[in-house]
DNA sequence: AGTATATTTGCACACGTGTGCATGATTTTC
DNA sequence: GAAAATCATGCACACGTGTGCAAATATACT
């Protein structure tokens, strides 16, 4: 391992002040093109690496974009955090991951890392236990930029970006009730969380349009993996008055109440119906196909980033946005 | 926004030297209980926060931890980091997110980007059209640590883990034959990246074993999406020696031979039988349940990050790792 | 030629923290 | 009660880079 050479050995070594090597190889204008071209040379043939550290602290302010979100393996996350990594990488930022696993004290000790790294910006989806958002607040506070997606807190003024969660609950239940389905489930989250509040609404204002009063609310606990929708569907299943059709907040969870219909020999589409708010591209590959709600990820992707540059370049953005969800028909309804 | 607080702030709001404010703060033993206590207490209700940034500087070493893979948005790869994520996270690292999409350029500017950032360690796996591995000696030289995992390089001498995945594709055939199949077709990557030229081996071995003369590789050129095991299949399929039975080195790529099945109604497992080597959950998911050899990613996390965390601390251990693949027998084969 | 202007480089300090060594304060020991 | 040992704190420098300002040099203009 050779010694990391600095803008400090290479102005001793040129007989100049390392002011000029640092300006030089930032292609600062006011550097004669001979001694740049001097300079460049003499740093790439020594192996010279910029310590990003060094800039960081001069900056006050460190070139990562921390990115929050409860759990990396599952898609829709995933497929977040790989657009938001591209994104970073073509503005010179680098991603920071942070993985809360919807445990409410992660998410403070990642938001404590956070502030210590300085990092340029946030970008967030609340955790499910997450029940006060102090932590965010303080963020913010502290001067670093927050961006939310998904699941996003109602009472802080920051950007946020989301599905149009209320609109796509009612248009499934809608085209439920379109089929003749006549009594819908919703497997949901807890309901201090806004995305699955306001689908929760969406689907509660669908049934009151159309005069029905069969209402069922699944809280799933813990976590949104396909067990919790096996056990969620299996609690609706054995009850008297079970449901004709579910309504399923999360891929995870209708794979959930897929594999619990194949167990149980439950005809789907004839005996229940299931539909997803979703963007899974499995979900085709299910048996029987499955129709979605899909949100467009990517675009949510794109415009939390786009939100984070601005504010990060200083200007003060606090939209909402709010993006268009698509129907997939396919043949599990 | 208030101004942040700094050790020196500390030390003369307090009368006291910053040096002992910053020992205070690491619990150094040299310092008083009271002098502590008095510094925290102020500390906190201050709202200081350490800066990492000057710490990185100083200690010549960032926090940060690289992850290079192909694609965040592959399970495999999710998953694996959500592990390490984890991991990180309990030994007080960041996890920096570094993203190929497959390509050798980007490979490339990670790797600079990781030597300014003056990483504690890598833990990365190849992109698919890497053929010269220069960079990481580049950052073998520069003294900083790497391990790769399941995408690993023949030629440089750093610790690896992988799936034993010579066996795994012996094992595989070997099933295939014993259920009755005899033209079994491989659908891998290109071979000079070694999980794919150890799978090639075994599969190769293992008809050469039982005397089987049928030999059909397919090297996906560019990415492992769905459609590009759908399209691989289409043209084993079409050809007058069509295969009966298929070996796939990912869950995307059966994933897609399982859609073309669907779509022209060609019957698994008997016109067709499937096999991946694979660890995603959703292949129970498919229809028919699929088959799969299955890697364990946490385990194969969990070595990588101790392997990695050694060399960060000083250890120069260069291992080899194998993990033992297990068969989960399914319904497509 | 002398002055004004533009171009190029140097100086000095700042960013915030950690640590080897020295110094000062307190306690122990004979 | 003085020397020795222990304990607590301070001093000064290092980590590597960037930038406002000053200074030096080169060019243009009358």
């Amino acid at each position: 391992m050779r010694k990391k050479i600095t803008i400090k050995d290479i102005a001793n070594d040129l007989g100049i002040h390392h002011a000029t090597v640092s300006r030089a190889l930032r292609d600062d204008p006011r550097i004669s093109q001979v001694t740049k071209d001097k300079i460049v040379t003499y740093a790439k043939s020594n192996g010279y690496k910029l310590n990003q550290s060094a800039v960081n602290l001069r900056n006050t302010q460190s070139n990562e974009i921390a990115v929050i979100v409860p759990n990396i393996s599952h898609y829709t996350f995933a497929n977040f955090v790989s657009v938001i990594t591209d994104l970073a990488a073509k503005n010179n930022f680098i991603v920071s991951m942070f993985q809360t696993r919807e445990n409410y004290e992660y998410e403070i000790d990642a938001v404590k890392t956070i502030m210590q790294n300085r990092v340029a910006g946030v970008i967030a989806s609340l955790s499910l236990t997450t029940m006060d958002t102090d932590h965010f607040k303080d963020l913010l506070e502290f001067g670093i930029p927050v961006v939310f997606f998904d699941r996003v807190p109602t009472e802080i003024n920051a950007p946020k970006v989301t599905a149009d969660n209320h609109n796509a609950a009612y248009e499934c239940v809608s085209i439920l009730l379109n089929k003749g389905y006549k009594k819908i489930a919703h497997l949901t989250g807890p309901l201090h969380i806004s995305v699955f509040n306001d689908r929760n609404n969406g689907y509660q204002k669908a049934l009151l349009d159309n005069n029905i009063d069969f209402i069922s609310n699944i809280v799933i606990p813990k976590e949104f993996e396909i067990q919790d929708g096996f056990e969620a569907i299996q609690k609706l299943w054995n009850v008297k008055d079970r449901p004709d059709a579910v309504l399923c907040d999360s891929f995870t969870l209708s794979a959930g109440v897929n594999k619990y219909c194949r167990n149980q020999n439950i005809k789907v589409p004839e005996d229940l119906g299931i539909i997803a708010i979703a963007n899974d591209p499995f979900s085709a590959l299910l048996e029987p196909p499955q129709t979605i709600m899909s949100q467009p990820i990517d675009e949510i992707a794109n415009e939390t980033f786009k939100m984070l540059l601005d504010n990060v370049n200083g200007k003060n953005i606090n939209d909402i946005k709010t993006i268009k969800t698509e129907l997939v028909l396919r043949e599990s309804i």
